[in-house]
DNA sequence: CATGAATGAGCTTTCATTCAT
DNA sequence: CATGAATGAAAGCTCATTCAT
């Protein structure tokens, strides 16, 4: 099998498991299966798979998304399923988001963090230029700028019931509630 | 003159100039003034100092709410003069609060985010409920809940503009009228 | 109470709980319920201790001899009271006897182990005189030197009983006996 | 070459001529001629070295042993033969012993001291079962314990006179007649 | 390409010791 | 005499990186 997909599979493991910091490279190639000397042919530090672990939970993330989403429904029933489906995600790959957020507020890979990011923004992008010619949606809405929103507004929300607190699904089923109708309302 | 209160002022001043992980414990003593093992009196490690970081942070926000928000103000007003004063501050720390949001995701400090916050999410909730009862705001707004989703949305957005991307003047103030826009439509 | 005193009961306790070397002095300090200074002011160092140790040691030993052996006894009877008075300290307090032969082991304080143990030594000496001048042994025994002889024969195998093994009730009881008979017979 | 072994020759020389205390492990490496974080390898402390230390001491007994004692001479001529070995080792390494004895008294090792001192006893098991079985001791000896008892007896009176006294030669052949004397009696 | 033993710079951490109070 | 916060030298130990095989 590919050493590189090898490493970054032990890398995901390892920083999923114990935090950034605390991975040694040693950590990741016995996790891999491989010797010592053969990260380095893939890549030059720990931090350097940061990008792939990125690509890889934006995958993810597409992913459940076209899964879940039915692209025929009316644009609101849409939107719940996107909220529905970032939730999802968030609390299944809970340690992937927290080592992400911790490795892109860590300057260099700023940068590629935006176009990683892309295939999300694009597709709520599509979906908010579609609603809007339908009249789905207030026709003042710009949708590359409220794209950007929308994505922080979910993803923020899910965050902060996944990572930070540790609520009962009743008030996860609440927030999930008082969100909608916020989007919702937001965007008539 | 207080060694503790150097100490944090110290590290915030390290980590904001060359980021955790590139900060020692040296250059935190040296920049403090302090003898080595005076450190260890006061904090186990660097990242402990995290806590305390995050205090400061919250207590720079809250200063700048209040000296920006007139809360004789209409909703609107006030609403907008929130978002500006999140923006500024998010401006005028975005190293300081780059650390934090990779540090936060850090495992074991996330309880404490929650208390560390509270400050900010009380003046929401306070500022919501009054809305509420003076009808300017759409009645079944839930405010504890919607506090979190606000206060997630207006960061989330300051984020994306002074942290990750650079972008232009122009585009700053088009993003936060349609921000503007987006949250007037969500609570009306 | 007398602080000296305190210190050197704090450190047999904290020796003999952790180790002379996984003792720090704050760890003294602490048990003895002093500040870190006053420490200072009576020994200049944790090894300093050992000889007010060891001289505690020896006490204990003749305590235990005095209240076993009946002077008026015959040889052959004090010489087993002798053995069983040791065995018996040697198991009550084995932890202080290890941290002792750890210590004496360590160079400079050897010269003052001779003087500290001669009351042992010279205790058995009068042993032996009398009991050659009563006839009760061999002649040709010479005190002084079967005086250490003996010493060290009764305390090696006390200390290989209690300390490197930890054998059976019956065992020890049987190695007491082989060593009474041992000794019986040497002096002969 | 081994740099295992190498590590080994280091610690005993650094050990025995400065003391363990006061052996750091730049010490050792040094010594040894690799770099520092090659030591932690093969050992995870310098303590950790003293069973290997203790190995190689007790076959440089059984060195001298094999080398000084005819098999085939009658048992006090091999008793006599044994016990110049014995003090003749302990003299020739009084500082390796003193090394030993400080650290086996150290915790942990305690039990593996057993077995590595084994070929020792066996040694001395066997040649009283010899002279058991050729009526040249007494009948009622029991090999198995008296080996434990003749062992200690005799390293105890060489450690006396070798590691914490310094007497006169003539002092020295004195102790050592009264203690062949002192052994041939109590085995009759 | 792959290996993994060896390296050693560099960091953390400890803790005996001091000294102003 | 007694204190205990502060010190900073000194050591341990780690772990990214190399390179001969």
């Amino acid at each position: 099998m590919d050493k590189k997909q090898k490493i970054i599979e032990a890398t995901i493991d390892q920083f999923t498991t114990k935090g950034v910091e605390n991975t040694k490279i040693s950590d990741i190639v016995k996790a891999a299966g491989i010797a010592q000397g053969t990260f380095y042919l893939y890549f030059p530090s720990k931090f350097s798979v940061m990008p792939e672990i990125a690509k890889y939970a934006v995958e993810e993330i597409m992913k459940e998304i076209h899964a879940s989403v039915n692209l025929h429904d009316a644009f609101d029933n849409k939107m719940e399923q996107l909220v529905k489906a970032v939730f999802r995600i968030t609390e299944e790959k809970k340690e992937l988001f927290a080592v992400l957020y911790a490795g892109l507020a860590q300057s260099e890979h700023l940068k590629q963090w935006e176009s990683i990011y892309s295939p999300f923004y694009n597709w709520v992008y599509d979906l908010l230029e579609e609603a809007a010619s339908k009249m789905e949606i207030r026709q003042n809405v710009n949708s590359a700028r409220t794209s950007r929103i929308l994505i922080g507004l979910i993803e923020s929300t899910a965050e902060q019931l996944y990572l930070y607190d540790s609520p009962s699904q009743e008030e996860i089923d609440a927030q999930y509630d008082e969100l909608i109708v916020f989007i919702k309302s937001a965007l008539k």
